[in-house]
DNA sequence: CCTTTTGTGTGATGACCGTTCCACTATACT
DNA sequence: AGTATAGTGGAACGGTCATCACACAAAAGG
């Protein structure tokens, strides 16, 4: 019963979602994310609550459509032995995209991490499940390529992949030699 | 001549930069510096032009007072075969510190980075010359300790300090371990 | 059809932001 | 002592922020 909403939930997630990864959560304002979704205030408060109420969908949509799917060769049951490499080139991939709007914005959870929002409880706890989730797909990974010492080699990459996305604000060439730099080291760099 | 400044400018910085490296540019409001520092905003504004320039105050009395001091063992003609170890461990210390001022707070300019002020020009730049220095200390320090390769060695170390500080704002436990896993697979992490 | 319920549009709310203006105070040079 | 100069205190500025109140629009159930 009563009205039917006039646009797409998951749109307006996503929107908001491209804002807030590439400018942070503070520094957008409301009437920018009226302009980007199309949506008036009013909408935005009835279906969300809140600006942090749409914040959360946009982090949980990041998570979904993001995070997780560029992970799940990882976490199934049987990790391929290339499945850690894999995972570190496309990400090495995506930083050296051309496209500006990819290479600037790092990560959503890593940027609110270093944010005010990031000393909010729910976000701090968010941004640890995340990091832990990598941490054991990598983990995962680097068992399934049988290098010699899987635990220091995860933690290893893991942070590799979290300085890259910082620096890729700052200096995306250096976030993509960090990534070589590590495939390298860790023994996955070669002729492949 | 003209009257004299009733505060010394070295302590309303430090006073500044430890608001900024523990909240960040934005979060940090005029009347909260006047607080902090216990000098009205006139004044503030007298002596540093705008909250911006206060900011810059603190970040080059960062890079003077706490940086450099903690690069100098790697930056000299002579480096020491143990200053790259000493450094991880030192950053290491300082992060399992259990004053909680220092562990949450980070790196001031990696802070700055993925904040909205990170997008400004000049901020970028002076990050970016962050990095480098922090790359060719550990670089000097890594071919001293003669180690197989330095230049992959030195990336994946600065990797790891950088992930290090953006991570003791979220996990200082996760943050000491990344480092303890680099001082390992780089070979420095024995009994020593 | 008419009522109920839900979504939308407009406009205003109080609070806070960084910055500025101006009168007043204190120092240093003549 | 007198005057130019620089620093300080306090109040105010316009602008923007997130949020809300209320009237109107549309769809579903009786």
């Amino acid at each position: 019963m009563g009205r039917a909403q006039t646009f797409e939930t998951a749109t307006v997630v996503r929107a908001a979602r491209t804002l807030f990864w590439d400018r942070g959560y503070e520094d957008v304002s409301v009437p920018d994310l009226e302009e980007a979704t199309g949506v008036r205030r009013s909408s935005l408060y009835h279906a969300f609550g809140s600006k942090r109420g749409l914040f959360d969908a946009a982090v949980d949509s990041y998570l979904e459509d993001v995070v997780r799917p560029r992970l799940r060769p990882l976490r199934g049951p049987d990790v391929a032995p290339g499945a850690l490499e894999d995972y570190l080139r496309g990400v090495r991939g995506a930083l050296a995209d051309d496209r500006p709007a990819v290479v600037q914005s790092g990560c959503l959870l890593l940027n609110a991490a270093t944010a005010p929002v990031g000393r909010d409880e729910a976000v701090a706890q968010v941004v640890h499940e995340y990091r832990t989730e990598l941490h054991a797909a990598l983990l995962r990974g680097a068992v399934a390529a049988g290098v010699a010492a899987p635990q220091q080699v995860a933690t290893v990459c893991t942070s590799a992949v979290v300085s890259a996305f910082v620096l890729a604000r700052i200096d995306p060439a250096e976030a993509v030699a960090t990534l070589d730099a590590v495939l390298d080291v860790v023994g996955l760099g070669g002729a492949a």
